[in-house]
RNA sequence: GGACACGUGGCCCAGCUGGAUAAGGCGGUGGCCUCCUAAGCCACAGAUCGCGGGUUCGAAUCCUGCCGUGUCCGCCA
């Protein structure tokens, strides 16, 4: 609770000054209470024993009766804690005003290749992205979502190919499908163009047929050379199944501001001119056959060293383009964050040290695990893939059923609306939910669970305060703050955490924080809830509506925070 | 083989800039709708924090070895 902490820093410095404690190396030991019904800050005082020739359980006491102010002081077991005042933190709550951040952010994230639909595999990385963008604009900083759209290259060289090569029936043969795409997603175009990407794919490994390789050969290295034309014919490939992945995104409520094509640096020159500069370069070197790299084990790069930045036929990388792309990037923002599969690791400290080599500094990153399935890896090939469209329409269709169970006073419009929100909102959290670092195993059960720890779970809790709030049908009058109930008190000390946690998870780049933490207040509004009603018999208790009100607010815009739609009724 | 992650009750997961009896959820058992929406609430049961060493007053947290899982180690993207 950092306003707590600010309050007590002064009379505990002195209090510890007194009795022989200088300096201020103590203040990284005040942490949260381990313990929630000792308090909410606390002083393990184990370190200091040795000094002082004391037990921490003397100090902790000594400690306990010298210090007095507005909040709670006592010892426990070598621990002083320190718990806020009831009074003192209601008028915090409700009347108090926070400091925001103002800081200019670029997020780059998704920034898949536009060759096929989203499976939740690879929309993880969209969804922790966006997560990430709208807390930090919660914070109050000035945030940019950018997609880099990867517009050449080997990927869309293929795609491109296919598109001008293969016909709907020998796309259907190859893939051994009798009918063509059939279903939910036959006019969806991600899903209507991958096909020819996956046939494309199946043709370069079977066929003996050689001109295949040769012919992609040629497109792609004419892209990685500005040829217009052939960039040209890349966009018309790309761009109707880019459409439909963007498509996807937006129903979960994923947009972009700006979109930056790779070809562009190739284009305007600077990847060929920043291959110069490398050349100057003390770790530069040059292979055999005319390939250029820098050696980055000379700036503590372990395993392979060499980071090849250019072809022996002059060609760049796309490694080397990303650093063009960073060098541009850290001229439109003063903050960089980047959202990248754990497969990236390694390419991105080759990119970061070659920005580092130049002067650039190092963009912040945030890498995830893959989500695996029961059977194992995702593969499209295999056929061990969810797509996200066939997740968020399952997810409606869930929702649906359980609303019509719940809600027999709805048309089948409303059913629907609050569907589509339970739907996205508890896919978006099952993914956010949990921390970056951590692969997991996508299960459908617990993907379309709307209990527990779950979107849905955080959204009734905001339904119920909005039919509060229309019950009393008008703002907060006056009031006073009142009796102080524990449930009360402790929705206070929920509430006061929203900025911490907030606070935290934008610094650290871990959207699961603030996620978690979202649970935790809406288990204190549903306990305040529980215990103390606003309306009875008719009369409004005032004291009780401002809290209500108030920690509406706070739940609605946690909720904007992290992508979970706020419906006013569930 | 090397590098980097991860390993916490039957299952999922938080805690890991070292600090008090390891926090939640699912599942299990038992209870709560004449009272602002029961997608909720309450209670109970359930943990050698992968294994072995080390550092420390104190280790799930730091170091080290081993085991297991994942990712990477392309003049691919």
């Amino acid at each position: 609770m950092y306003i707590l902490r600010e309050l007590i820093l002064e009379p505990l410095q002195k209090a510890l000054f007194d009795i022989g404690i200088d300096g201020n190396s103590w203040e990284k030991m005040l942490g949260p209470s381990r313990e929630k019904s000792q308090g909410d800050l606390s002083l393990p005082c184990f370190a200091f024993a040795k000094q002082l020739g004391k037990s921490p359980n003397e100090i902790a006491e000594i400690l306990s009766s010298s210090i007095s102010g507005e909040f709670g002081v006592s010892s426990n077991g070598g621990y002083l804690n320190f718990a806020a005042d009831p009074f003192w933190l209601a008028n915090k709550v409700l009347f108090g005003d926070v400091e925001r951040s103002n800081k200019s952010v670029l997020i780059e994230h998704t920034s898949a290749n536009p060759n096929g639909p989203f499976h939740v595999g690879r929309a993880r990385n969209a969804i922790l992205g966006d997560t990430l963008v709208r807390l930090n604009r919660l914070h109050g900083n000035d945030v940019r979502a950018e997609y880099y759209v990867d517009d050449m290259g080997k990927q869309v060289g293929v795609l491109a190919w296919a598109l001008s090569n293969l016909s709907e029936e020998q796309v259907n043969k190859i893939l051994d499908i009798q009918e063509g795409l059939s279903g939910k997603w036959s006019n969806k175009k991600d899903h209507i163009i991958v096909r020819y990407y996956q046939a494309a794919q199946i043709l370069r490994k079977d066929s003996l047929d050689s001109n295949i390789e040769e012919e992609i050969g040629k497109l792609v290295h004419a892209s990685e050379h500005g040829d217009d034309e052939v960039l040209k014919k890349f966009e018309e490939a790309y761009k109707p199944v880019l459409e439909g992945m963007l498509e996807t995104l937006l129903r979960l409520g994923i947009t972009f501001d700006t979109f930056t094509k790779e070809s562009k640096f190739v284009v305007d020159g600077t990847v060929s001119s920043l291959m110069e500069d490398f050349e100057s370069l003390e770790i530069h070197g040059v292979a055999e056959n005319g390939a250029h790299f820098l050696d980055l084990g000379k700036r503590g790069l372990k395993g392979k060293t060499e980071f090849y930045y250019r072809r022996g036929d002059g060609s760049s990388l796309y490694a080397t383009r990303d650093v063009a792309y960073h060098m541009w990037k850290w001229k439109q923002s003063d903050n960089l964050i980047n959202i990248l599969g754990e497969d990236h690791k390694l390419q991105s400290r080759q990119v970061s040290l070659t920005l580092n080599e130049f002067g650039y500094n190092t963009p912040e990153v945030m890498f995830y695990a893959f989500i695996k399935l029961p059977e194992g890896k995702m593969s499209t090939r295999k056929g061990h893939v969810v797509f996200m469209d066939d997740l968020l329409e399952e997810a409606h269709a869930q929702a649906a059923s359980v609303v019509k169970n719940l809600r027999t006073d709805l048309s089948q419009e409303e059913i629907d609306f609050i569907a589509e929100a339970v739907g996205v909102s508890a896919v978006r959290y099952n993914i956010i939910k949990v921390s970056p670092d951590k692969g997991f195993t996508f299960r459908w059960e617990e993907a379309l669970s709307f209990e527990g720890e779950s979107a849905p779970f955080i959204m009734y809790s905001h339904t119920r305060a909005c039919s509060i709030s229309k019950r009393v049908s008008r703002s907060v009058g006056n009031f006073e703050i009142g009796e102080i109930h524990k449930s009360i008190y402790e929705l206070f000390r929920a509430m006061a955490a929203f900025h911490d946690k907030l606070d935290l998870s934008v610094s650290e780049n871990k959207p699961h924080i603030f996620a978690l933490y979202l649970l935790e207040l809406a288990t204190a509004y549903n306990a305040f809830y529980r215990d103390c009603h606003v309306t009875r018999d008719g009369q409004v208790n005032e004291f009780y509506y401002a809290i209500s009100e108030k920690a509406r607010e706070m739940l609605r815009d946690g909720m904007n925070g992290i992508g979970v739609i706020p419906l006013e009724s569930m």
